[in-house]
DNA sequence: CGTTCGATGCACT
DNA sequence: GTGCATCGAACGT
């Protein structure tokens, strides 16, 4: 089942446990991919040093501060796009950066896309298990880019679904790949999976 | 093992 | 002009 938009219409830490297990699909029109959520990362409101939000309204920003549900995309270091879950409520800027998936559904697709990144020319393979381990990647593998920036999460193209996928035990520590905000433990991930980034 | 560093685009000041 | 919520190759130990 696809999660409803009151399932992100809450605290962003809570919303970011809950997403460890589920599944996000991308049905385009090259194929459809999709895998199961095993580590993210909140970022939460102005007061966030790290948050987007944390120098006020931009015109980047602003889904952030839009209705929950939504997704809020962009480009980082020029090279990546990175794709969050908009939280809370219209008003309070929240969201939940995806950071890593197992794939399970159109791995050759996925491929396919990684394939094509400039700085891999040459290699065609990626190994299946670093396919969607971090978030730049699991953008490109997906197929995800600035097109479906404020698309709605509970709604096709791209949705995040339950399908009963039990994860173990997840843990929560700093975030990561920031400088300010390195406080707050807000990255939670399931223990012992091998698409968690920042793993040897 | 570890650390450094270049690629690359754009929002923001 | 500055600074990134990154990636992976290329080095050093």
């Amino acid at each position: 089942m696809t999660l409803p938009q009151r399932f992100y219409a809450r605290p962003t830490l809570e919303v970011a446990r809950d997403l460890l297990g589920k599944v996000l699909v991308h049905r385009a029109p090259d194929g459809v991919a999709a895998g199961v959520i095993v580590e993210v990362e909140a970022y939460i409101g102005e007061d966030d040093p790290a948050c987007h939000a944390a120098v006020g309204p931009t015109r980047r920003n602003a889904p952030l501060y839009g209705a929950p549900g939504r997704a809020y995309v962009y480009l980082n270091y020029g090279l990546h796009y990175l794709v969050n879950a908009v939280t809370e409520r219209e008003g309070f800027p929240a969201a939940v950066l995806i950071r890593a998936l197992e794939p399970i559904e159109g791995l050759e697709l996925m491929q396919r896309r990684r394939g094509r990144a400039p700085w891999r020319k040459g290699k065609p393979d990626v190994d299946v298990t670093r396919l969607c381990r971090g978030p730049g990647n699991l953008s490109t593998a997906m197929g995800i880019d600035l097109a479906l920036n404020t698309s709605a999460l509970f709604k096709r193209p791209l949705t995040i679904e339950d399908r009963g996928v039990d994860v173990g035990n997840v843990r929560w520590g700093p975030r990561i790949g920031i400088t300010r905000g390195v406080e707050h433990a807000w990255r939670c991930w399931v223990e012992g999976s091998r698409a968690v980034s920042g793993r040897s």
